[in-house]
DNA sequence: CTGAAAGCGCTTACAG
DNA sequence: CTGAAAGCGCTTACAG
């Protein structure tokens, strides 16, 4: 029997169950008054005819898609791959398992840094992760009306009403200075990126307030677009300081290299901290870690998108990050 | 003015250009004839007045929406949030930016292990990574017709028609295998999982093959599922293996801090390997690395379902994997 | 070269 | 409780 390949409609379950497409929409999203038995056996017929109710045709009708964007700002930097890449794709991680519990879906949305923002997918709102000083990506969304939750503070003015999923970096600095004050460090330093969003102004900032208060020479150093991380580490080691912290886990490992390469032993007299996800499973490398937990971002942004979509005022959420020493996951002895 | 808010659609544009809309359309999407100066004119006005053509009305109509899905298939395991995800993630992130050069977008397919596939998402088709053994997302696919590109071969009959794109197991377990042979290895181990994916098992039988041809007493060793992989290295140590394998970075760091807590130097009497992905920047761990390049992986995937789509025959890909000796990234000296 | 009209597959007032 | 019909915003034969 020549089975046709033509996808099973709303009209064929009608046809088969002797009913009109109306009481099979209803029936199926539990709209309007169905009788139960009718409601039921609808079900069946549908189930049995392996029917997938056509979402282009039902995102028309709505006007909703069930999809959410997610977008990266500065996505087509240099050192993205390297530093931001991992992180972003946590966060994509952890929103698409939360947005299945919303039945929501994720999709990546393309940026094009000269064209801005394209979005070709039809998104009900987006989550634009780290958005940076003149955003394209935001006055994009801003001009067209597409609703928007923003991993970290947007720096440019007019976005208030934006619900904004923020990692505690304030605490998170506390616990890494606090660290470091303890430890002894009498010149602390900074080895921070160009890159100009509200998690890296914000990590400075929070740094050099601390360094004045505790009457520390505080040295901020940035990796230069195109710079290589390592020559950037190696320069800041040999100015003599005795800890650092990195604004991330490549930051982070190149100054381990540049420690290595001058035999420098970490925790000793240098100290190094780095924000970035520490694998429980790997052995210690002498580095404290700040654990970001990209993933539950991800799936605070998803809440708070999907929240706002519903009509919920903007509210702002801070998820925690957590401070873990050197050599915690070393086994005893 | 009270600007209404509505989005402005091809009616919007059609009476501002004072044309039908199907001369819009047509200016718009470089189809039909249309005299070159109503094109450039219709272009103009739909700039000005920020038209974006409706994506949901355009995927009903066409029938491709333009959304490529990714899904992975032992997504609810318990060790993939450990292992898998990381793998995955990048599959997803090189895939994304691959997808934009074709004018498609990727959305993650949440996968249910007890409903299977629910492809609310209205996608052309599917990217599926790591099928397992009766893989409910293939066969999902396979009834709806769905097409479908897979990263790992599927290991159920009946998917001939399927392009697969691996990676280059057998070069890179050729190269690994060869470093412990080199070493001098006399009892070499592989650390594996429970995973029944064709990497997992090609790997074993690889591992397996060589041991045979070489004389050697290999090991195999599988981490259960929710067993510790520290447990797994450690037992495994235990039995005076001299170079072990692990199937993914999550068990090769569990053998280094297995090697570190019995004070066994890596690379000297114990040789690590491991498939993953070695970061640059970060101080060399004694270990040797079997470098996937996922990125690569995801983007040959959209290539090869794009060419799908466009009713290419189904052609295989193999990604090639880079073997990355011990302290390559340590500076001389 | 341009336009009037059909129709993609749904959801949803509205009328019985 | 059920059905006939409108319409979401596009693309595309078809007719001029």
């Amino acid at each position: 029997m020549a089975t046709s390949r033509k996808r099973v409609g709303i009209r064929d379950v009608a046809a088969a169950a002797g009913l009109s497409i109306t009481t099979v929409s209803w029936a199926l999203n539990d709209k309007g008054e169905v009788a139960p038995d009718t409601r039921e056996r609808v079900r069946r017929i549908a189930r049995e005819l392996g029917y997938q109710p056509n979402q282009a045709a039902r995102a028309l009708r709505t006007g909703r898609t069930r999809i959410l964007g997610i977008a990266v700002a500065h996505r087509e930097s240099a050192p993205w791959e390297q530093t931001y890449l991992p992180y972003y794709r946590s966060v994509v991680a952890g929103a698409a398992i939360e947005a299945v519990e919303h039945g929501h879906a994720i999709a990546a949305i393309p940026v094009s840094p000269t064209r801005g923002l394209e979005v070709q997918v039809p998104c009900d709102g987006l989550i634009v992760v780290d958005p940076v000083r003149n955003d394209p990506i935001l006055a994009g969304c801003r001009s067209r009306g597409i609703p928007v939750v923003t991993d970290g503070r947007p720096l440019d003015e007019g976005y208030d009403d934006v619900p904004v999923v923020t990692n505690d970096i304030a605490a998170g600095m506390g616990a890494v200075l606090e660290h470091l004050r303890t430890a002894g460090t009498a010149h602390p330093a900074l080895l921070s990126g160009a890159e100009a969003d509200a998690y890296t102004l914000d990590t400075e900032r929070l740094f050099r307030n601390w360094c004045r208060r505790h009457d520390l020479p505080g040295t901020v150093r940035r990796v230069r677009a195109g710079e290589s991380p390592v020559a950037a580490a190696e320069a800041l080691l040999d100015r003599g300081v005795d800890a650092v912290h990195a604004l991330n886990e490549t930051y982070g490992n190149a100054l381990l290299l540049a420690a290595a390469s001058r035999g420098q032993e970490v925790p000793g007299r240098l100290r190094i901290t780095m924000m970035g996800e520490r694998d429980p499973f790997a052995p210690d490398n002498g580095a404290a870690y700040l654990s970001l937990d990209p993933a539950a971002i991800g799936a605070a942004c998803v809440r708070a998108l999907v929240a706002h979509l519903d009509g919920a005022p903007a509210e702002n959420v801070t998820v925690p990050c957590t401070f873990i020493p050197p050599g915690r996951a070393r086994p005893a002895g």
